[in-house]
DNA sequence: GTCATTTTTTTCGACACCCGCAATAAATAA
DNA sequence: TTATTTATTGCGGGTGTCGAAAAAAATGAC
């Protein structure tokens, strides 16, 4: 609100909701965009000259037979994939992988990693995400020049700022500023972000109809994060990455969570805290990483017969459920993807979670709510990330403002 | 995002800047508000020397001694108290008050009335409204035709639209469009405002050094309502006013809560509630009324000696500390403001609260968290009410954009 | 008391941006 | 081949902001 719009803000701002339109429309012709932006044609016209000539954009001829109407046909604007390249790197549990991605958002590049987080000292885990990214950008087929931007994702909670690591659950070690590393290594700009934050980003790039303005993405695996969209804009604390679901309380003074405290929805939803009550274990009993392939075998046994199984899975259904009638007294209900191994189990989940629902203020307006599961995390979070650094790049890069070009990018001016 | 900057825009919006640096800073001279809006000297000159020539502003030459530099003295600039004038119309348990103020933001005229709102039949209610309002614009010192806007508010939840209450403790009527009503009848515009979220407005609008970016305003009171102002802008829900934190779950299947669901935490901490825990009553007991003055003997009662009513007052704040513990884990913790009558049994009420909080994800920040108490909501609700009816007038009347300007109010053009 | 100095505000010329309208381009239908 | 339709570009005009210089209004020094 303190801040007026200088004469010069107006082309930059006009000019990155023209790429904006090209990223999402896929191959809208200038009219297309005249029309959805509300500017005139001749701005357009102007504009996108002015990226063509730039080669930020390119004009795609003959795309479809769109021959069915009279007059002179439109010409599709596309983004020029060799414009930059973005790189995406996504730490999670034993597991390291890079992906080299176009300007168009086509993966071109990619490459994975098994090693052990848990009890990898500090020093080994940073070098070996450099080195993973070195490798990529040493291969020959890549111009390094074009990497404009490097989007880390991690499990865990980063800073508010997407600097750092603060905490995660694949590794003992905490603050590693992961961002600031890459940037002085490479000379790249960097981020560091949360992984449920950009599975929400993920899902709104995937399907901008289904997921526009209110949306919340939920991982159910170890711990249970939450990705919170709120106005069309991704919800982040203001001291770290936010929207903990997983720890709000579901029962005072009850079972024991990873986090030290208790009565946390996790602990009560998360993998252990399934295994745990499956096992008839105590609620105070140390929580312990189960292994994906026995969180399907246990989902499987709940399937086959009523049992402690079943139960446990129930009281899950029974946290989240709590957990969300909570959530959406605040915020209202909203659609709701669940993600992570035990979203394969969500059939488990489901009527428990129901029921704790329309027990709670939540439920007045259930037509709101929706669920849908995706039982792999990880593809979304890389999208996430890549959607995240070409939004950066859209930005910041080829519609920067007063302060010239941070001079990356082949074909920047 | 999907709507592009028009060269008529930027005037606009610079206009509607510096209005709003004025009313902000109170008497700034031309070189303050080019410095903090970061346009220049020239832009800013040109734009008070419009809103001075159609009246909006005024030139308040000699106002303090300043002469202590060398140098042409600034200019202060004003908001001219006559441009125009807002009404605000607040409607609470057995009690309607309405007041008239100038476009400085002064009290020129107020009334008040006492009715008992839990009985009244729906006509005589909204009739009674209309006729106080009526009144006031009849007052032959008031020119009609300056009063640009019309914002009432109400305890109870309002639609997302600020059009009409939907739901309210004080009567058992439904769905009243008064914002609809009142525009009808005299054709002003107007607004049906959230009484928590007006707190919320008030305390920006009083104090925003201190309440500035993130905070909640949190009304104690027959029924726990919460007013967020997140990222400096005030949240609400998609459906309805949102923020229902007191009808988040404390305890699933707990004590009977007023909105017949189980286990809120307004079913632990609402004056009914601590009524109900101090006579021993049973948690499934049917929610009552309490006055004012008996929660002040209660409140008194329970500082003289240990019993149940103290212990009272240490279950609310047990819930009240669980569901603050929730909400932090959602959006970082941040200043609270307590309001409403059971503000003043806030000493009764926070260490119970502070050690639960500790139990809580929002523990950890816990120095980014500070209680203020308010003991009287309703001037606070008037002020915020003020304040959204001027920022109104500032931004849609005296800064419109292309449509043409609206035609009321006497200084336009 | 006059003049230099300092600070604020206004004025003026230049430039950039967007818009509307007319012109041009490229297709189909007759 | 010509008329029609639709998309895109070119041009002139209007408006908004900026920078620099001028004007205004005070204080301080001699």
């Amino acid at each position: 609100m303190s801040v007026g719009i200088r004469h010069d803000d107006l082309r930059r701002r006009n000019r990155a909701m023209v790429i904006s339109a090209v990223r999402r429309a896929g191959q809208p012709s200038r009219t297309e965009i005249a029309a959805t932006t509300g500017l005139s044609h001749s701005t357009i016209s102007a504009i996108s000259a002015d990226l063509i000539q730039e080669d930020i954009l390119t004009e795609s001829k003959a795309s479809e037979p769109t021959a069915l109407k009279r007059g002179r046909p439109q010409i599709g604007l596309a983004l020029n994939p060799e414009a930059a390249a973005v790189l995406t790197v996504v730490l999670s549990l034993n597991f390291l992988s890079v992906a080299v991605i176009d300007y168009a958002g086509q993966v071109v590049a990619e490459e994975q990693q098994r090693l052990d987080t848990l009890v990898m000292p500090r020093d080994d885990l940073i070098g070996e995400c450099m080195a993973i990214v070195r490798r990529r950008l040493r291969d020959p087929d890549l111009d390094v020049g074009s990497v404009a931007r490097i989007a880390m994702g991690i499990q865990g909670i980063t800073d508010s700022h997407s600097r750092a690591m603060l905490w995660s659950p694949i590794t003992p070690l905490t603050d590693i500023p992961f961002a600031d590393l890459l940037e002085r290594e490479f000379g790249i700009p960097a981020t560091m972000e949360n992984d449920c934050n950009m599975m929400a980003v993920a899902l709104q790039w995937r399907d901008p109809e289904r997921y526009r303005d209110d949306f919340i993405a939920i991982l159910l695996s170890h711990g249970i994060g939450m990705g919170l969209v709120l106005k069309g804009t991704l919800f982040t604390g203001t001291h770290s990455s936010g929207g903990e679901f997983g720890h709000m309380i579901h029962r005072p003074g009850g079972a024991l969570c990873r986090c030290g405290r208790r009565g946390c929805v996790e602990a009560y939803a998360g993998n252990y805290a399934i295994w745990r009550s499956a096992m008839k274990m105590s609620e105070d009993a140390e929580p312990v990483d189960v292994g994906d392939a026995d969180m399907r075998a246990l989902a499987a046994k709940a399937r086959e017969k009523d049992g402690p199984e079943r139960e446990a899975y129930r009281r899950a259904g029974e946290a989240l459920g709590f957990g969300l009638g909570s959530l959406f007294a605040l915020i209202d209900p909203a659609p709701v993807a669940m993600v992570g191994v035990s979203a394969a189990a969500f059939d488990l989940i489901e009527p428990a979670l129901q029921e704790a629902i329309a027990q709670t203020a939540g439920g007045q307006h259930s037509e709101s709510i929706s669920f849908d599961t995706e039982p792999n995390e990880l593809p979304l979070i890389r999208e996430g990330c890549a959607a995240r650094a070409l939004t950066f790049v859209d930005q910041e890069i080829f519609a920067p403002g007063v302060q010239a070009r941070a001079g990356a990018g082949k074909n920047v001016a």
